[in-house]
DNA sequence: ACACAACCTGACCAACCGGTCAACAAATTT
DNA sequence: AAATTTGTTGACCGGTTGGTCAGGTTGTGT
């Protein structure tokens, strides 16, 4: 079991800075991009001077590599309703559910995450190359294996990855569009799940698993 | 039929610096974002000296507004196969098509406009809530129409338009994801062509109109 | 050939940015 | 309670950026 940790006064002000920068800067940085933020937009919007920011983060580049890694992680555990799982209807379905999830949650996160890639993946290159090529290699043989067991039709499982992803992530990183062509508004409870249901659906159905 | 129009010299001069600069900046704002672009580097890409560029667009936002509405043009313009056609599956096979194309033709004015709307739209608000809405208005009221026919399954016309979008733009946006996951190497034609088939399989037979 | 307008550009500037640092405050250890 | 480590911050700095402008060049109409 874990120990009721006793932190000190120190660790506990560190812990509560470090989190509230990490969250100032993942707004800034998803909505500004890496190169429209500023180290003092982000410490205004944690609460903080600017030569704090620099105690915790030694640069910018560093607190942007922190943020998008603490996206990527989440984004790596969302699979893990996908292993295990007897077809492609519960795997498949649930990893649906996992990151149309976190596409609501965490918004600022995908958006970051999205825009690292388009530019190229200048900060998190060996994490594609390494753990992320693994990690698809990973599903996309247990998909090949649903495919050769007939529980499904016989997509290529490259493609279909890339489609689940674009689907789930599209309503973080669209989501402004989403909203304005909502009537301005963001979607309810229920359209959220009317929009997770669709998806489900529609894939499901056009792999052919039911 | 349109006349060879005798272009001056100067006329002929101003299209091809128009054009010079903004193939420059599309390329320059999609690798580096807005905030990160500088119009020094445009220059440079363009081959002109800095203060030219101010001459003919008088600010980095206007220059950028003409990148976004040059892709939205185009963007707007794929969905002419769509109108006309007899059902979905040569009216959405058609648009797929089209969408995926322009990921691989015009990577970088995909990704600027990606980008435009992750960070909320700042400067093509309007065209979102007036074009664009009409726009979707006028494609899902098609795609109603299609299942009232009969012609594909019940589903949400808005989700499986953002799934149109997401997915075939994600070849765009995520390019540099893709290429890395194909071993480093850019997708081939083959792959491209196979690209193509997998999603208007899994989303024609997904929405049940084949 | 002349006059006028359009075009071009090196040099320059104010504003802003990431990052530093010295001086100080607070917690922890001895 | 003294000593030491850790955390805090206003003021500052060199470098870069978007944008300006005066002075020159080129093309066009007359």
């Amino acid at each position: 079991m874990a120990e009721p940790i006793r932190l000190s006064k120190r660790d506990a002000a560190r812990r509560e800075n470090e989190a509230r920068i990490l969250a100032a800067a993942e707004k800034v940085f998803a909505e500004a991009g890496f190169g429209g933020a500023t180290m003092q937009l982000i410490a205004d919007m944690a609460g903080l001077p600017k030569a704090n920011l620099h105690y915790y983060f030694a640069t910018k580049e560093e607190l942007y590599r922190k943020v998008v890694q603490q996206i990527f992680e989440i984004w790596l555990h969302a699979a893990d309703s996908f292993d295990n799982a007897p077809g492609p209807v519960e795997g498949i379905g649930a990893y649906i559910d996992a990151k149309m999830d976190i596409s609501r949650k965490h918004p600022f996160g995908s958006k970051v995450w999205a825009s690292e890639v388009m530019h190229g993946a200048p900060v998190i290159q060996d994490y594609l190359e390494t753990t992320l090529r693994d990690w698809t290699k990973g599903r996309a043989d247990v998909i090949q294996r649903w495919v050769d067991e007939g529980k499904m039709a016989p997509v290529d499982p490259r493609h279909l990855l890339y489609m689940l992803w674009a689907t789930t992530q599209h309503y973080a990183d669209f989501g402004h569009q989403i909203e304005t062509l909502n009537g301005g508004k963001p979607l309810s409870d229920r359209q959220w799940k009317e929009a997770k249901e669709s998806v489900k659906t529609i894939i499901l159905r056009g792999i052919g698993a039911i």
